[in-house]
Formats: structure tokens, C-alpha cells, sequence
RNA sequence: GGCCCCUUGGUCAAGCGGUCUAAGACACCGCCCUUUCACGGCGGUAACAGGAGUUCGAGUCUCCUAGGGGUCACCA
């Protein structure tokens, strides 16, 4: 599911939950031509992963169902004859083929398109013998020719529009099916939705469903258009251009709930400073006055930046639990997980990230190069270090425990005999443990992580590496 | 192109006529802490798209211009 969709849940979700009411999940399958095996699925998915429970959907059902339009099919119509029989819309029989001949000659010409009402001049007798003798047709809205049509937005106002710019919308497709435009308006009213959230994109099409809402005499819901989500200045996110879905960042290790946090945040804001929510502070905290009217670019920096701190605040046990597929990809899943977790947590932004961290603990490169001893912080060259090491590696070895404990107090208590920074001792042992100049915790860790044959083997690798320089 | 919508730092954004010599967060930069890198702490750079008007007073209201987005389907 696209992120974008996913805001649009989220909010839609925490109003109706603010004012205990339901979200409902009804699917829009209007277009056969469109269908996607498994996008349904992954819907439910989604929205069950990011923890939007629904109150009516296909699957649970409720007292409003089918929940799924294709299943709805037969209601349509009977609503598109009433409309006819008012003279809000009618039949029409030109073919799809006809009309995209014509739209192209407009464009050619630099003219804009619009259905000139050819069918609505039909007499009934003529529209009863093409009916029963089993021609395609369609069923058009008859938009009046001059008047305006309006609606009120939640966040843009009042929105008008003449009817002279609109075009005679279809209903109902020739393979029956009803489009979007009439079964959302036949749909949100049979089934008793008071509030409409979605994007942008309806903004200017609303009026048209309004003129709909009119004719039947029913009430209309309270539309809250949201703004699109964009991936730069100019270009919205999209699926289609490669931008990331809400699996995606899942799978790239993005917990679900930094991910709904941070998306909170994208076209809406608390009116305080408070930027960290949990599904229920966020419903506490959610308003319609929040939103915003301009749209807003996905910054995957502060995503980054938010799930970093999701992950800094799990417990250990968790973080471990979380991480755990990847420490074992990386081949380090049987090492103390107390200390992965205390050097890793810290460090991880994202989970995937630790793939590349606690790789050296597996497997070291050891081809690296004699530079990484030299260090001007920590007053350290390959010929201070092979000193420290001939002396110090010994000791090690003789150590007659290996644990984080033992390791420390000797090498604390080696430094401070020896009068010299902690930073110039620790250094070559981590470069020789490592052979790599950033690793994720200190010598002191890496040492226990990797057990004393391990650590030994590398250390006395080191020495051989500075012997023959 | 017609119509609709939008416009505060690089990004998300607060601001709803005076308290704006414009908040906070991310990013960036610097310093501190430190066993490398992170984490953490402290500090810094950086914005009202432009122009008219209304008003004693405009980031806040109006109009115009510019820029951006959306929409003009038997797609949603």
C-alpha cells in the first residue's frame, strides 16, 4: 500500500475512533480491467501491520454489507434509472471508440473535450427499441449547462464551480458496473457514512457528486480532502516511480509504528510540540483543524531519523527480537545477545542496518590495511601499537577469564600502570580484533563478543601484520 | 489551455491583525562527553515567493503577478 493511502487510512481511522464512531473497509473493485491479484490481501495486511482495525469490512462483515462493490452491483442501477426518470441523467449509446475519436480531433484542433449531450436528445421510443434490442449503452449525469455547483470542505472551504466547465459524468459502464464517481455517492449514502477522507485528486470532482446528493434529496457527508504527499517539489510520491510502500519499509526495517508516527505527521500537526505518539495519543490528540492545506514532501531523513529513536526506546529483549533475523544473516546470532543489544540498539536506525555492523564480527577482512593503527586521537601508529600489542596480546592470553568484566578491569588497570590513555592501549586491540576503523562498540566488547580463541587468533594476526611492516 | 487548490528556513511545520528583531523538529555546522563510530548534552547557520492595496499597525485580510500541484477517462 502506498504510504500516501495509508495516511489517508490513519486519519480517517483516528476521527472515526476520536468520536466513536466505526471505520469501515469497503473495497472498490469497480474496475474489472484494473484487478490485482493479492492487492486486497495486502490491504488488509497493511492496515492490520500498521494497527488500523476495521469496525465493518468484507471479511468480518456488518449490518451494511457487501463490502466489496463488485458485490454491490445490482443496487447501482435502480438508483441510475430513478436518476434518468428525474431527467438527472440519461442514457447513452455512443461507444467509447466514437468519443475517443472525438476527443482527439478537440485536442488536435487545442480544444478542450466535453460530451456535447448527443444521447440526451434521444426520444424515449428510441431509447426503449435500442435498450431491448440489446445495444451497449451507458447512463450519463445530466450536468445543467449554466449554474454553479459546490460543496463545503473540512479544510479548503467552500468550493464552487460552474456547471458549464463540467462534463455529463458516466454512471454506469457498459458492462454494467457502476464507475466510481456514482458508487461512492450511492455507497457513502446506503451505508451511512458521514465522513469522506481522501486525496487531493477529488477535490474538483466533488461539486459534480454533490449535484447527485441533491437530486436524490439525501444528506452529504463532511468531505476532508488531504493534501498529496509529495517525494520532491514537483513530483508526487508514487508507487509506479519506485517510491517506497508501507511493506517496503517494513521490510527494510522500519517499525510499523515510526512509520504511522512519522506519517502522522505529514500534512498534520498537534498544534503543540509534540512529535512522538502512540495510536492512542495520536486518536486523543488527532483534529481537523490540524491539517494542512499545502502538501508536503516525504522526508525520509526524519523518518530515518524517528524510527532510530523507536528503536533506541525498545526494551533489549525486544530490540534483540527484532533484530535477531539479521544478526543471523550476518552469522552472529549465536554471540552474547546482552552485549549486540547494548552496542547495537544505540546505533541502529534502521533494522536492516545491522546486516552491515556485526558482519566483521563474523567473518574480519583480514588484508586491511596497517594505516587503521595509526590514530592522532588516540596517539597511536603501527610501531607505538606493536609494542602495546607484543606486550599486552601475552597477558591477554594468560587472562584467566574471558569475560567483559575480566577484560576490562585488566586493560583499565594496564593503561592507568602504564600512564597511558585508555585510547592509546584500546585502539590497536580494536583495529586487530576488527580491521576496521568504525565498528560498533569498543575493544572491551568486541573482545568478549568474540570469545578468546577468536580474539586471540585476530590480535596475534595483528601482531604478525606490524612485525613484518 | 480552461477550471480548482496551494505558497513561512533545504524538509516537516507553529503563527489565525499588535506579544514576530518569526517557535519547535529533521538535516547541516561547531563544541563537550567518550574506547573508534554512534548515543547524549550545549550552541550556531538558515524562512514570511514578488508587487499593489486595506489598516494606526500585515507573515496574518483583499487583489494582481509568478511558481507549484490537481483535474478535465466507460481509472479510482
Amino acid at each position: 500500500m502506498h504510504v500516501g493511502n495509508l495516511r489517508t487510512a490513519l486519519y480517517a481511522w483516528l476521527w472515526a475512533k476520536k468520536n466513536n464512531g466505526s471505520f469501515i473497509l469497503r473495497i472498490e473493485d469497480t474496475d474489472q480491467a484494473r484487478f490485482v491479484e493479492g492487492a486486497e490481501d495486502m490491504v488488509y495486511k497493511t492496515l492490520r501491520t500498521a494497527g488500523l482495525t476495521w469496525d465493518e469490512g468484507p471479511d468480518i462483515g456488518g449490518e451494511y454489507g457487501p463490502y466489496v462493490q463488485s458485490e454491490r452491483k445490482d443496487m447501482y442501477l435502480p438508483y441510475a434509472r430513478q436518476l434518468v426518470e428525474m431527467g438527472k441523467a440519461y442514457y447513452c449509446f455512443c461507444t467509447k471508440e466514437e468519443l475517443d475519436e472525438r476527443r482527439a480531433e478537440a485536442e488536435a484542433k487545442g480544444e478542450s473535450f466535453k460530451y456535447d449531450k448527443h444521447c440526451l436528445s434521444l426520444s424515449k421510443e428510441e431509447v426503449e427499441r435500442r435498450l431491448a434490442a440489446g445495444e451497449p449503452y451507458v447512463i450519463r449525469q445530466n450536468v445543467p449547462t449554466s449554474g454553479k455547483a459546490d460543496f463545503d470542505d473540512a479544510i479548503f472551504g467552500h468550493i464552487e464551480v460552474d456547471c458549464a466547465e463540467l462534463d455529463d459524468m458516466i454512471l454506469i459502464k457498459a458492462d454494467g458496473m457502476p464507475t466510481y464517481n456514482f458508487a461512492n455517492v450511492i455507497d457513502d449514502h446506503t451505508m451511512g457514512i458521514t465522513h469522506v477522507m481522501r486525496g487531493m485528486e477529488y477535490l474538483s470532482s466533488t461539486p459534480k457528486y454533490n449535484l447527485l446528493y441533491d437530486a436524490f434529496g439525501w444528506e452529504k457527508p463532511v468531505y476532508v480532502h488531504l493534501t498529496t504527499i509529495m517525494r520532491d517539489a514537483t513530483h508526487k510520491l508514487s508507487k509506479r516511480d519506485g517510491d517506497a510502500t508501507f511493506e517496503d519499509l517494513v521490510t527494510a526495517g522500519y517499525l510499523p509504528e515510526a512509520i504511522v508516527n512519522y506519517l502522522s505527521l505529514v500534512g498534520w500537526n498537534p498544534g503543540d510540540e509534540r512529535e512522538f505518539f502512540t495510536l492512542d495519543e495520536l486518536k486523543e490528540a488527532f483534529s481537523l483543524e490540524g491539517l494542512s492545506k499545502s502538501p508536503a514532501i516525504f522526508d525520509h531523513q526524519k523518518l530515518r531519523w524517528m524510527n532510530a529513536e523507536y528503536i533506541r526506546r525498545l526494551a533489549p529483549e525486544r530490540y534483540i527480537e527484532l533484530a535477531g533475523p539479521y544478526l543471523d544473516e550476518a552469522g552472529v546470532g549465536s554471540m552474547d545477545k546482552a552485549i549486540l543489544a547494548r552496542i547495537l540498539q544505540p546505533r541502529t536506525e534502521i533494522l536492516s542496518d545491522v546486516r552491515d555492523m556485526v558482519r566483521f564480527l563474523a567473518r574480519m577482512d583480514e588484508g586491511y590495511e596497517l594505516e587503521l593503527f595509526t590514530n592522532k586521537k588516540s596517539k597511536t601508529n603501527p610501531e607505538i601499537c606493536l609494542g602495546i600489542l607484543e606486550d599486552v596480546v601475552p597477558r591477554l592470553a594468560a587472562l584467566p577469564e574471558w569475560t567483559e568484566t575480566a577484560l576490562h578491569d585488566f586493560l583499565m588497570n594496564y593503561a592507568a600502570e602504564k600512564g597511558m590513555k585508555n585510547g592509546t592501549l584500546l585502539w590497536p586491540v580494536r583495529i586487530a580484533m576488527s580491521g576496521q576503523a568504525v565498528t560498533p562498540g569498543g575493544a572491551i566488547e568486541i573482545a568478549a563478543l568474540l570469545g578468546r580463541d577468536e580474539a586471540l587468533r585476530r590480535l596475534e594476526l595483528g601482531l604478525e601484520k606490524l612485525r613484518n611492516m
